[in-house]
DNA sequence: AAACAGTGCAACCGCTCTGAC
DNA sequence: TGTCAGAGCGGTTGCACTGTT
């Protein structure tokens, strides 16, 4: 006939524990022990089922139970681990003291995974979703150059900083359809920076006119001059890609930005360059950036410090703002259909 | 002010897996 | 080897709270 019932679903009572219950079960657990559980209810006088009492103890009223919202470290740990384990939720408990797999779960499932997906980032496969924001369609891969008109009307869409970076990693190489690839890939990457920049300097940055944008296409930049910029923006401290790309960009009429990322993103951006043998030479530098010791106070402009006193909104913006783009009224948006 | 929708979280359900006996 | 209790998991529900209309 199979297994029993753990219990006999009839005359016991569901739903919210009242402090009168959760007595009981404190009171018993702490003079016996937990375990036994399913005689457990009868012997502390719950009308409860075993699990339910089971269940009410490893997620509630444990003695080391953690209560409150999850710090910004812990909700990289978590992300981190879950890109390693997987929905092991119970592995990933095992390494957040003080809270429970339950409570993991909750949390992942109402706040992370969303925050993922808004970043366009799969919450199962922990990688990019290009399909959220496929650029490719917006420029034309059959142009020699990079179409101009297209990347104008990209210029309406994104902040200007993607864009002078984009056109910077684009003359790395010469082969077109290579740096169709990277601009893609880092116009979507550089959503991490101006958002940031966003939330630091609580103001939109400039857009820059369509015949500063000629002249920034035209202009050659050494590979070598753009690769030693960027590498030198990766030496923030506290593990925080530090990127300063104003004092060599293109333009010369914005003001000087610092940006810093929760490392997680650095996995992306790491294995991105990674990808391409042109950013071959960045890895070092993320290596030696993500191996750098937490070992004292972050600078105030780091993510932690802007994240862990801050909201839930304001730490959902940080990070799930990557793909908001101003839109301007007068946009057609027939033209990207 | 009331109705409604959205959100977060505790708790539950049903199932599988594991280890002890 | 089969049974059982405990543990773990994914999915879901119900309710309180909050924001919006």
């Amino acid at each position: 006939m199979g297994r029993s019932p753990c219990c006999d679903k009839n005359g016991l009572k569901k739903g919210p524990w009242t402090t009168e219950e959760d007595t009981k079960l404190i009171q018993y657990v702490q003079a016996n022990g937990p375990g036994n559980w399913r005689s457990l209810p009868k012997n502390a006088g719950l009308q409860r089922c075993g699990k339910s009492c089971r269940l009410r103890w490893t997620n509630y009223l444990r003695p080391d139970i953690k209560r409150g919202r999850f710090s910004f470290e812990e909700e990289e740990t978590i992300i981190q681990l879950h890109s390693a384990l997987g929905n092991k939720w119970s592995a990933i408990a095992a390494r957040l003291p003080g809270r429970t797999d339950n409570e993991i779960k909750n949390y992942w499932n109402t706040h992370i995974r969303k925050r993922l997906l808004r970043m366009g980032i799969d919450p199962v496969t922990h990688t990019r979703r290009l399909d959220l924001l496929d650029l490719s369609s917006l420029i034309n891969n059959n142009s020699p150059q990079l179409n101009l008109s297209n990347l104008i009307r990209l210029q309406t869409l994104l902040n200007p900083d993607a864009l002078r970076l984009a056109l910077s990693l684009s003359s790395l190489n010469n082969n077109n359809n290579q740096n169709t690839e990277v601009l893609l890939q880092n116009l979507q990457e550089n959503q991490l920076l101006n958002n940031s920049h966003q939330l630091q300097n609580h103001h939109q940055a400039p857009f820059i006119q369509p015949n500063q944008f000629e002249n920034i296409i035209n202009q050659q930049i050494p590979s070598n001059l753009t690769t030693s910029l960027i590498q030198n923006q990766m030496q923030g401290n506290m593990g925080h890609y530090s990127a300063n790309f104003q004092e060599n960009s293109l333009t010369p009429t914005t003001t000087t930005t610092t940006t810093t990322f929760p490392s997680y993103c650095y996995d992306q951006m790491k294995g991105d360059f990674s990808e391409n043998s042109s950013f071959q030479s960045m890895n070092n530098s993320f290596d030696s950036v993500l191996s750098t010791p937490m070992s004292s106070p972050p600078p105030l402009n780091s993510a932690s410090a802007l994240l862990n006193g801050s909201t839930e909104d304001e730490r959902n913006s940080f990070c799930s703002d990557l793909f908001k783009f101003e839109i301007p009224e007068s946009l057609n948006f027939d033209d990207f259909m």
